[in-house]
RNA sequence: UGGCCUAUGGUGUAAUUGGUAACACAGCUGAUUUUGGUUCAGUCGUUCAAGGUUCGAGUCCUUGUAGGCCAACCA
């Protein structure tokens, strides 16, 4: 339904008007083709979803293809936390594809091309075909091997897969134009010589395909329809195009490359080199660091996967260049998290509150609600007694009317508890403030229907009782870069920006219903913001990590005066 | 001294394909609220520039401007 009543992105009204004339709604196909040589990113989610979601919409296989034609970048590993991510992420691919299961194919076309005096065995080394490529301005100029026979070809083309050369002696180049105003068709190279074992090919091969002698084949043995990928690789396109004129007959669907503009997301870096230094010099933990625009790393923070694909919806698919806000990554979590993370208290920068008209040794279990937002997730009982910790931002000795939280004098409600009212308070030598002391009105119990319980108090107040509180780390993280484009300055370093209180650690005081929490488990800590349980947490530590923070609207207000 | 791509509020994306510039986020007001959350109501603000075609242009044409991509045996 609500899908109905979206517009169509660019990519979908090119599928509608290939499906008005030549395609039918069978033949469509699509692909997600990552190379398995490190960890998804923010940026892959939103290839994901556009991928996936055509398949979804038009009812299309999707298939999920590792494009691992580098054995020297690649591995296995990858492989599994990519197919991990996809899952999580809440897709299913058609079939799962590796380019190297084409290996054969490719060579036998390859053999194909040089019998028709397409491709031609290059002897020189790299540096010296790179200067004769010519500049963008400037046409290349031939190689000297241009014109070997188709016999010599090859037989040096199969000497080459025959391991009889070692690597950089030869590349097989297909032979095109070296005067195109298209540098990718100054007669590009195909296979270069490699003696490394591939993750999953091991030693069968010696000589491995290139990107764009492999993309466009794979995607036309696949029959893939629309291979969608991103606009740098426009310029490959009429390269795709003219490798696939060599191989397709006409009985067989043709596919499409199409581009579209990579989201850019602020206050992130994505590109895996990058993202690689953070790791290595320690700015992070690891890849799956919750700060980390991965995959990983997202889902460790708390952000759940119907976030990422609303977030991915949202921001749409355009051809030109972009940087979406993170906040509005933020609000999609919160919008979902609203609505499924059950409500708990924890206080995370304790101030002790002592009712002096509470009975001493005396404790009592309020109920409180589990989730407004959801009547059916119930309540719970939570303990409260004479003693108590609430936030030390809560309480002022002086403040005035904006402020709707405890001053001296003032009254508040402990939520799901009692109206107290502030009567005094201790200092250290410093001056700070120690301890409130405070008076309850025994009367004005949550939920007890007397008429002080319904008595209007401006502010409402998370706390925990001191002897029932349970200890956790809790980790409060922060974007990771200052600056909204890192790597967007031609003379700073995106290392520059890097905000140097991105985590925080902190101990938090936990209501006990939080003991048995579980790994991964998901809580909104009342006026505190949505946490979740880290998988650094053992039976005798918890550990939280801060999703996101609630809506702040009296920070904003306190910032500006 | 090249080729190609792009240009719509602060941000991202739309516009029945030439017919009232809209949606979301962010911002700002207010209401509701036992979370300064949520929800609700309202508000702010946009077609890169100049010409042209047309009854009518964000959309088509021309010129300009700005930004991006292209010279890996990476993908």
């Amino acid at each position: 339904m609500a899908e109905e009543a979206r517009s169509l992105n660019f990519i979908e009204h090119i599928i509608e008007e290939d499906l008005s004339k030549d395609y039918s709604r069978e033949q469509l196909r699509f692909r997600f083709p990552p190379e398995p040589n490190g960890y998804l990113h923010i940026g892959h989610a939103s290839s994901i979803c556009l991928n996936f979601g055509l398949g979804l919409r038009y009812n299309a296989p999707v298939n999920l293809r590792f494009d691992d034609t580098n054995p020297a970048k690649e591995e296995k590993e990858y492989v599994e936390a990519i197919k991990k991510d996809v899952t999580w992420l809440g897709f299913e691919w058609d079939t799962e594809c590796y380019a190297s299961d084409y290996f054969q194919q490719l060579y036998d076309w390859a053999v194909k091309l040089i019998k028709e005096g397409k491709a031609y065995v290059d002897s020189q080394s790299s540096e010296e075909i790179a200067s004769q490529k010519g500049t963008p301005t400037d046409p290349g100029k031939d190689s000297p091997y241009r014109n070997r026979s188709v016999e010599e070809n090859l037989k040096l083309f199969e000497g080459m897969k025959n391991g009889e050369y070692p690597d950089g002696a030869h590349v097989l180049r297909a032979k095109i134009d070296m005067a195109s105003s298209n540098m990718l068709m100054r007669d590009p190279v195909m296979y270069r010589i490699l003696h490394k074992a591939h993750h999953r090919t091991n030693t069968d091969w010696c000589i491995y395909p290139m990107y764009d002698w492999t993309h466009g084949e794979s995607d036309y043995i696949e029959q893939v329809s629309h291979s969608l990928c991103t606009l740098e690789f426009l310029p490959h396109r009429e390269l795709y195009d003219w490798f696939l004129d060599q191989v397709v007959s006409s009985d067989k669907l043709r596919p499409k490359q199409r581009e579209f503009a990579r989201r850019n997301l602020s206050h992130t870096v994505v590109s895996k080199r990058k993202l690689l230094q953070l790791v290595e010099k320690g700015i992070v933990t690891g890849w799956d660091d919750p700060r980390m625009p991965t995959i990983s790393g997202l889902r460790r923070r708390g952000f759940t996967p119907e976030s990422i694909r609303n977030f991915a919806d949202t921001i749409g698919i355009a051809k030109r260049e972009n940087v979406v806000d993170v906040s509005l990554l933020d609000f999609h979590v919160r919008e979902h998290l609203n609505k499924i993370a059950p409500r708990v208290m924890g206080v995370l920068n304790p101030l002790k509150l002592v009712i002096t008209n509470y009975e001493e040794g005396k404790e009592e279990w309020l109920e409180a609600e589990n989730n407004p937002e959801d009547p059916s997730a119930g309540s719970r009982e939570i303990p409260f007694s004479r003693e108590l910790y609430i936030e030390q931002e809560d309480f002022r000795e002086e403040a005035n009317r904006k402020f709707f939280r405890l001053k001296l004098g003032g009254e508040v409600r402990l939520k799901n508890g009692y109206i107290i009212k502030a009567e005094s308070c201790t200092k250290d030598d410093e001056g700070n403030i120690m301890e409130v002391q405070c008076t309850y009105d025994p009367k004005s119990k949550s939920g007890s229907g007397t008429e002080e319980s319904l008595r209007k108090v401006k502010g409402t107040l998370h706390w925990v009782s001191i002897p029932h509180a349970i200890t956790a780390e809790v980790r409060l993280y922060d974007r990771l870069f200052s600056d909204p484009t890192p790597d967007g300055h031609r003379d700073k370093d995106f290392l520059d920006f890097v905000n140097p209180d991105s985590l925080e650690k902190v101990t938090g005081y936990l209501e006990p219903s939080l003991k048995d929490s579980k790994i991964g488990d998901q809580v909104q800590f009342q006026r505190m913001g949505y946490f979740n349980v880290d998988k650094d947490s053992t039976t005798e530590k918890l550990v939280f990590n801060r999703t996101v923070t609630l809506r702040d609207t009296w920070a904003k207000l306190e910032q500006k005066s």
